[in-house]
DNA sequence: TGCCGAGGTGTACGGCGTACACCTTCTAGG
DNA sequence: CCTAGAAGGTGTACGCCGTACACCTCGGCA
């Protein structure tokens, strides 16, 4: 009886359901993410998604076509390099929102509208800049996941709790730690402190994982700029080689 | 009784776990396989895996370091770019052999004995080849999952099936999901097209991923020299920009 | 007014990782 | 050689998961 007074028992629609689903990842990661939280969420059965979403799989297709959509479209511009380096930018600000959607896409095989246009135009923009299609198709893979705005990251945390082990370890035991990485692992151990004092503290949030992005980036734009510049051809590097 | 005559019953031991880990893993691929299955596989209970892996997660890592053994170690050699490039296409045919493994390496934050000590060496190879401590810090970035010798690959098949379904629908039907392609995503048509007709048929395999890989690689490779030799630093980078 | 189909429910099944208590078998020391 | 204790294998059980299937409810249209 509350229930007609209160809310009226409004319906779900496909749409609430992935929104629902995309802050939900958001909010607890993606494997915590559940067809039953999912349900719990919205107030539902968890059979009652089945009425608006295929599967889960279909589901988790869909929200990386939801959140493709917040990527902002390509900028007209006469330098292909400048159009294309700000749609990856705006796409990697995206998946900064969305941080499973790099783990979804990198585990699933999306053929979805959402992913074959955003790709579409993604090509759209070397057509258009002056690249043949041989070039571009071989461009296209070199970006390969770069498209997304993402790299692997290479010394990132375990991406939840706050480090706390590590503080709760005696300093000699540290010291211990310590001792045994810089004998085994040197080198990683001189890259790692490398990144460590370039700012602040002796052990600062790591490197500004925006510059390493773009570092990589514009290393590999510049590289084809270079390519295209000399009209390269598979061919002709098959010759070659 | 006939268990007596037969074998012993030879005990499990943490190598022989991993090493039907990785066997089967190789064979049913990375998501069926779970402990009982694994259990199965070595004829005992699924508990009994607990005694030589402390969880799943902790074989996920440690199957990755198995494989890791199997990586070339880095030839000596004077040109850096020549000894990088084939550990790396070394790396490359492991992963080949052991698909799932691209999945685990990018889905997880492994930092196990393994994983630190194929880092080491590889950045060892760019210390000695005459990098600076803050250019390698941003190559290793640059590289990435390169390192391991694979890329997001862009147009692969659902990797499972013979792409049986498509063969199953009439021609009437393929003509028109062609049509709806051809105005919808005219441009990745076209880049399909391209790598199709490269070879044979009119629907090749596709495109050669190892070349599409090597491609890829070399750019960036060639980039990273011309930094090396110009002495670039990243205080000099961030005064430009 | 009545019906019908879209949408929400309840129950159930088989699979998963793994905690915990237990039993068996091997091995080292008296 | 015997025995204690550790190392390794077993059985049961719990709480998750995705989802099949039969059912019920209700809003909108004929």
């Amino acid at each position: 009886m509350d229930r007609q007074v209160s809310a009226q028992r409004v319906r779900l629609n496909r749409e609430k359901v992935l929104r629902a689903a995309v802050a939900l990842a958001d909010d607890i990661g993606i494997a915590p993410l559940s067809m039953r939280r999912l349900a719990q969420e919205l107030d539902v059965v968890p059979m009652a998604l089945y009425k608006h979403v295929a599967n889960k799989d279909e589901l988790l297709d869909a929200m990386i076509d939801v959140i493709i959509t917040e990527i902002d479209p390509p900028a007209a511009g006469p330098d292909w390099k400048d159009v294309v380096r700000r749609r990856i930018l705006s796409a990697r600000s995206v998946l900064l929102r969305h941080q499973w959607a790099r783990q979804v896409l990198e585990t699933r095989t999306n053929k979805t509208p959402g992913v074959l246009g955003y790709m579409d135009s993604f090509i759209g923009i070397f057509l258009d800049g002056g690249f043949s299609v041989d070039l571009t198709h071989h461009v296209m893979h070199a970006i390969g996941s770069r498209m997304w705005g993402f790299t692997q990251e290479l010394f990132d945390e375990p991406a939840g709790q706050d480090s706390g082990p590590v503080q709760a370890l005696d300093e000699a035991t540290q010291q211990a730690m310590f001792q045994e990485m810089a004998t085994r692992y040197p080198n990683v151990l001189q890259i790692a402190m490398a990144s460590a004092h370039d700012e602040d503290g002796v052990v600062g949030q790591g490197c500004d994982d925006q510059f390493e992005f773009e570092f990589a980036l514009d290393l590999l734009l510049d590289g084809i700029e270079k390519l295209r510049a000399q009209g390269w051809t598979s061919a002709r590097a098959a010759a070659v080689g």
